[in-house]
DNA sequence: GTCATTTATCATGC
DNA sequence: GCATGATAAATGAC
């Protein structure tokens, strides 16, 4: 597992694509899949079981936990919700 | 010390078994017969489920898989393309 | 938000 | 050893 937030505390997560330069340049390549972690699974389906929907406060909480984005834990659960 | 036990324990995905010839069967001959745009409605999807034995998830997970491994690699599947365009074309001239 | 889908990865069949 | 079906991240339509 080459996660980017397994086990180590690099970066604050803002690898996003900040850019908003030359507008039309990039298109805006699609993010490589990376499989969780067990530890971060764990964790999401603990958040899982409490509620099937989670509030912004608690999303943001546990992005920083697990290393990883909002936006990763906001579609973890909308793809979990479908399972 | 590095036992990564990757458990990826029972998962469904453990007991799966391919499709019957004549389902593979009626999967390609829709598939290449609508090869300008693979993408069978509901309906479509129901009644092929159900020509196939199989659910409707299974025919979506097919198609999926079929689409976009024919989009990686058109050659391989060149000669699998011919043989069911010459079978709708039997079929279409009949 | 749901939901079909794309894409890579996984586990199995042979 | 790859082919194949199912699942896991990620996107986009609506």
């Amino acid at each position: 597992n080459t996660n980017p937030g397994s086990s180590s505390a690099s970066s604050s997560s803002g690898a996003k694509e900040s850019s908003k330069s030359g507008a039309a340049s990039a298109p805006r390549t699609r993010k490589k899949r990376c499989p969780y972690s067990k530890f971060q699974i764990r964790e999401l389906e603990r958040e899982f079981f409490f509620n099937v929907y989670i509030n912004k406060e608690k999303r943001l909480q546990l992005s920083r936990m697990l290393n990883l984005t909002d936006r990763q834990v906001k579609i973890w659960f909308q793809n979990r919700r479908m399972k | 010390a590095v036992m990564i036990l990757r458990s990826r324990f029972l998962d469904a995905r453990r007991k799966r078994r391919n499709f019957n010839k004549q389902a593979t069967e009626i999967l390609n001959e829709y598939f290449y017969s609508h090869l300008s745009n693979p993408y069978p409605s509901e309906e479509a999807k129901e009644e092929l489920a159900k020509k196939c034995g199989i659910t409707v998830s299974q025919v979506s997970n097919w198609f999926g898989n079929k689409r976009i491994r024919y989009k990686k690699n058109i050659g391989k599947f060149q000669e699998e393309a011919n043989i069911y365009a010459a079978k709708t074309a039997v079929t279409a001239t009949n």
